[in-house]
DNA sequence: TGGACCATGTAACTGGTTACATGATTAG
DNA sequence: CTAATCATGTAACCAGTTACATGGTCCA
């Protein structure tokens, strides 16, 4: 369950649930979503189990979180003692598997699509990166998270950048009733 | 749900449930994953819609199946008219967020599991590129597919790498108690 | 005073994992 | 004959999404 060690790595600072909704869309986004169905109840749980507590009560009934010394210990202990889940699921990617299924100009359209997602997220984590010069321990392994969404969406901005062109060349083939596996 | 269009893509040659279990270990699973004990009850779902049909049973009571016209028109429907999910859920790149917690010498030891993990990946990959040289138009998609993933994970072998190397020249940074974000 | 946004919560449902369960065939 | 592998299924549970629901505060 990544998302409790989500919330527990984000609240070495205090924040509110809303302030973690907004954070999850923006930065750690880029590595795990969640919607704030999902965060204020779990947020409870973390409570009820002593790993955050409640620091302060806001305006509109908005409630101050940080992380406690057990929750600490709790991430340590999950970084050190379980190994990362390397499940893949890419959407797009089951999509290409069957691309052959349409007709040549349907393909270009989603290639185009592909091209245009990854270089509008690309220009987002950039914008990132320019906007403050990591000093602190903390700061640099932001740093090092954004790194990898930049490198790692550059690739796919390149895959789609060269697959459109793939299937621009391609566009004479017919499509298939084949069964080349 | 991309389990059924995966499934649906896998089944324009007859595959037994079977087949499909180490179809998504293989090839398909660096696109999407999927169990038997989801595999089994889906096939069963895509049978009662008559997306799919079975076209023999075999010796161990095993089931071969094969997608139908409304099925290939159900996933023709499904590449044109809806958009990929971007959902980006990664267990490691949440854990590099908190990775500034551990000592220094544990932070080696995270980052050296991930370009152990992300060598075997790509040497897993570009193996499967050695085995054909597509000719068709749907060994051409299968072709993008795989490309996908070799670019993508070079990249994140280019970056933990990186990242390691940067952790290496930064083991006489003190661990934070910092706030810098 | 009304619209945008702040702020939190619950309920129903869907998707996915783990564990349970069973039996057939094949190769050594 | 027995272990590995083939082969399919169900049940309980957990994770995540969508929709429902409510109300506060701020700014024009």
């Amino acid at each position: 369950m990544s998302l409790r060690h989500a919330l527990l790595g984000a609240l070495d600072v205090p924040r509110t649930g809303y302030d973690l909704v907004k954070y999850f869309d923006a930065s750690l986004g880029y590595a795990w979503s969640a919607r704030h169905s999902q965060i204020y109840p779990e947020l409870a749980r973390l409570k009820g189990e002593g790993l955050i507590e409640q620091v302060a009560e806001g305006p509109r009934g908005s409630k101050t979180y940080r992380i406690t010394r057990e929750g600490t210990e709790e991430l340590r202990r999950w970084l050190r003692e379980t190994a990362p889940e390397r499940t893949v699921r890419n959407d797009a990617v089951v999509r290409v598997f069957s691309l052959w299924l349409l007709e040549p100009e349907e393909r270009l359209e989603f290639l185009r699509g592909e091209v245009a997602f990854s270089r509008a997220r690309l220009a987002e984590y950039e914008q990132l990166k320019d906007e403050d010069e990591p000093r602190t321990p903390k700061g640099r392994a932001l740093r090092l998270a954004l790194e990898y969404g930049i490198q790692t969406r550059r690739a796919a901005l390149g895959w789609a950048e060269w697959a459109l062109e793939q299937a621009e060349s391609d566009l004479f083939q017919p499509i298939g009733q084949d069964t080349g596996e």
